[in-house]
DNA sequence: GTATCCATACTCGGATAGTGGTTGTCCGAGTTGCTGGGG
DNA sequence: CCCCAGCAACTCGGACAACCACTATCCGAGTATGGATAC
């Protein structure tokens, strides 16, 4: 099990666009993370797809926040980009062969689903609790402002 | 990010194991369950060298469990037919690019690093709070205990 | 009747192909900002 | 001096290959069983 490695690239995209106030095109966030521009922009499509960000074209266009960041949690950003399906799937194996389980006893879930279905809802609220917000609020209470206002410095600057 | 489908067929293999009293072979479970026996093989040999269960080979050989159903839990299971690495690796973005992060700066895990490892360790948490013996409970308790007896006698009758 | 030996058949275990999904890339459609000219 | 049209450059968006992990399979190594045989 391994999870899209787009992921990574979407949630530091999340926290570099927090600091940005003006629109930021996908080839400076892959300029700025040193990651292929190419594939970071199928992740920025998916994000908007999801409503997570709002795209602009044209010359001063490119991508920025739809809500405020403590608005946005991280399982947002994971299921815009790793799509919301369970991790599990269930292929009812206790209705086939020699000892099938009746069809009505098949209504409800069985042992096993309901054990990994419980155990992806705990992931997800887990994921649910943090909120881009929070995830600035760390690094500045460890490295102090001065890395947020580096990364807006920099999106502001020139190339 | 989808799950090894094979970590349902091992799950269910447990449990039909809880049942047995004798060793049973590979192709035996595969026949039960309706499944590829060949496959089915790799998920048992990976559960093997997990320590979860005893293989013997032989004429009368087959699978048996290594411990009381009570102390396996649907984790170690997961574990040992997915592997145990975490779903989401951290490459480290914020130490690339021309915002690089300082050397030591790094030394703790980054913000998305540690939500993403809490979410990992909540999933984990939820499958090592069910044993596989809390999943046969359940199914009797549901269906009654003609199951598991079913279960056994089929793995007790000849072909 | 009993112990021993052997042939047999059955088991696991790892090495070997096929396939779907993620990764990575490219080019076309559309829009904005700028520039030059005209009034 | 102000307005407008045209251009050019930049942006997103979806369509197109390459690679890797999961899926599926096969055959060889090893061992317990059962029967036949000798004592």
């Amino acid at each position: 099990m391994k999870m899209s490695g787009g992921v990574e690239w979407a949630l530091h995209c999340a926290f570099a666009l927090t600091a940005a106030d003006h629109p930021v095109s996908a080839a400076r966030l892959a300029e700025m993370h040193d990651v292929s521009a190419s594939y970071l922009a199928k992740q920025l499509q998916a994000m908007s797809r999801a409503g997570l960000v709002r795209s602009a074209q044209g010359h001063a266009g490119g991508y920025e926040l739809t809500r405020p960041p403590s608005e946005i949690t991280v399982l947002d950003v994971v299921e815009a980009v790793d799509g919301p399906t369970p991790a599990f799937l269930c292929t009812d194996v206790r209705a086939r062969g020699p000892l099938a389980a009746s069809p009505e006893a098949c209504r409800t879930p069985c042992a096993i689903h309901r054990a990994m279905t419980a155990a992806d809802e705990a992931w997800r609220a887990s994921l649910r609790s943090v909120t881009i917000a929070d995830l600035t609020a760390q690094v500045t209470g460890e490295h102090g402002p001065g890395v947020l206002a580096g990364v807006r410095n920099w999106l502001a600057s020139a190339t």
